[in-house]
DNA sequence: CATATATATGAACGATAGCTCATATGAAAG
DNA sequence: CTTTCATATGAGCTATCGTTCATATATATG
């Protein structure tokens, strides 16, 4: 019921249009759930590494200066994403991406910040 | 000097490559800064208003059913990232969308979650 | 100038995030 | 079974973030 109170400053067609559109609120959690992952400098430059090659953890962390504890808990976030893959060999676990939506969305944000 | 520091995990030819696509420090910084921005549900609600149509600040706080001062901050952390444009007509701002990278990230966040 | 309306902004508070440190798990080798 | 190496994980600390509340700025009107 609430949803059809006066909207004194909102025209009545652009809140139906909007209703249209807008995603669930499910969808919108997850939505900003997902961007939050791309919102830190580790995680980005770990995604980075991986579109050369797929890599174990203490190989990101060498390459990228950072302790093995901190590299491991940025990947569990990147997994729970569903933004990487992994694979066990032995001792050793190698993470790779988990698909292309990955260089489609940071390319999207390298275009928009260089501009 | 450093860069060159043996990496026993990592081939010597990948190191190469990984600082041939690695973006700079800074880039890197506003990358993530970028992402952080979609990375709240309400700027991201915020957006998706603005996919229909330019809105005044108390428009888009009725909208989504959130206080003047909850949206015009949003909105000041939209305007810095570049995500959103405005004009004044009179005493009410119109805020609308920057250019159409907002979409295209949007869109591609979408097709991740929803696949 | 005073008032009303629309928006912006600074301080404060609770919640969340990223790193460090210590420790646990898990697989291979002796 | 014990040791070793690679990785994962929980607790704790600091920093940052989003909202609220109070107030400031800005434009139009009388």
């Amino acid at each position: 019921m609430e949803a059809s109170a006066a909207l004194t400053h909102v025209h009545e067609d652009i809140v139906r249009r909007v209703n249209e559109i807008m995603p669930c609120e499910e969808e919108l959690f997850d939505l900003a759930e997902l961007f939050k992952v791309f919102g830190d400098s580790t995680r980005v430059r770990i995604l980075f590494v991986l579109f050369e090659s797929e890599m174990c953890v203490c190989g990101l962390a060498e390459l990228l200066g950072m302790t093995q504890s901190a590299i491991s808990h940025q990947l569990q976030v990147l997994k729970k994403a569903k933004l990487v893959r992994y694979r066990r060999e032995g001792k050793t676990i190698f993470y790779s991406l988990a698909d292309g939506h990955v260089r489609a969305i940071l390319d999207q944000g390298m275009e928009h910040i260089t501009e």
